[in-house]
DNA sequence: TACTCGATCGGA
DNA sequence: CCGATCGAGTAA
């Protein structure tokens, strides 16, 4: 059965292996008029705290990244190169800036492509992913078989300097990308 | 207030 | 490989 994801399930304190859990996933959005489009995580990305040099989050409190220090289960959506809506769900208990970036979903990949697919933009930053904000995510024990799930360093992160960028922060379920199920695989939750 | 630099993408 | 495009963050 499909259901929302609790933020409480969000504030666990281990946003990185909540990253490689979100994979499977369905990202869901409800546009103002016509039905909700569902689709299955792909690629995420995990982001943690101060002490990771490559989360925005690296210099403290600011208002951009005030909304990191929510507790788990709101939108952080940035503006990325001038070009881009990122759309991260924010992770963690209460003054842990933590955060999963997601990066892909099926059949769009690049984060910033499926924001703009999906027309998620900045007006979901700060708000609540739940059925009531209009976007959410859904578990239906649906999860592809763990070894299909690869853990790679993150995207576009060098800045941060070998030790941080070399994280395998980042997970990728490259079947999911073109749609296609495996279902001898799938497991329960 | 000036200046730099992106958690990217598409086109040359 | 490079330009787009603009807001946050930093320094002054």
């Amino acid at each position: 059965m499909a259901a929302a994801i609790k933020a409480k399930v969000f504030q666990t304190e281990n946003t990185v292996a909540l990253a490689r859990n979100l994979i499977g996933t369905r990202l869901v959005i409800a546009p103002a008029q016509g039905e909700p489009i569902a689709r299955r995580i792909t690629e995420t990305e995990a982001y943690h705290g101060e002490e990771d040099l490559a989360c925005h989050a690296r210099r403290g409190r600011t208002a951009r990244t005030e909304v990191m220090y929510a507790a788990g289960g709101v939108w952080y959506v940035y503006l990325c190169y001038g070009v881009h809506e990122m759309l991260n769900l924010v992770t963690g208990p209460r003054d842990r800036p933590c955060a999963v970036l997601i990066r892909g979903v099926e059949g769009l990949t690049g984060p910033g492509r499926l924001t703009r697919a999906l027309g998620i933009d900045r007006r979901f930053n700060g708000r609540a992913a739940s059925v009531a904000t209009g976007l959410w995510i859904e578990d239906d024990g649906f999860r592809p078989a763990p070894r299909q799930i690869l853990a790679t360093p993150r995207v576009g992160v060098d800045y941060a300097g070998p030790h941080w960028a070399g994280r395998k922060w980042r997970f990728v379920w490259p079947a999911g990308h073109d749609g296609t199920r495996h279902s001898r695989s799938s497991s329960e939750a």
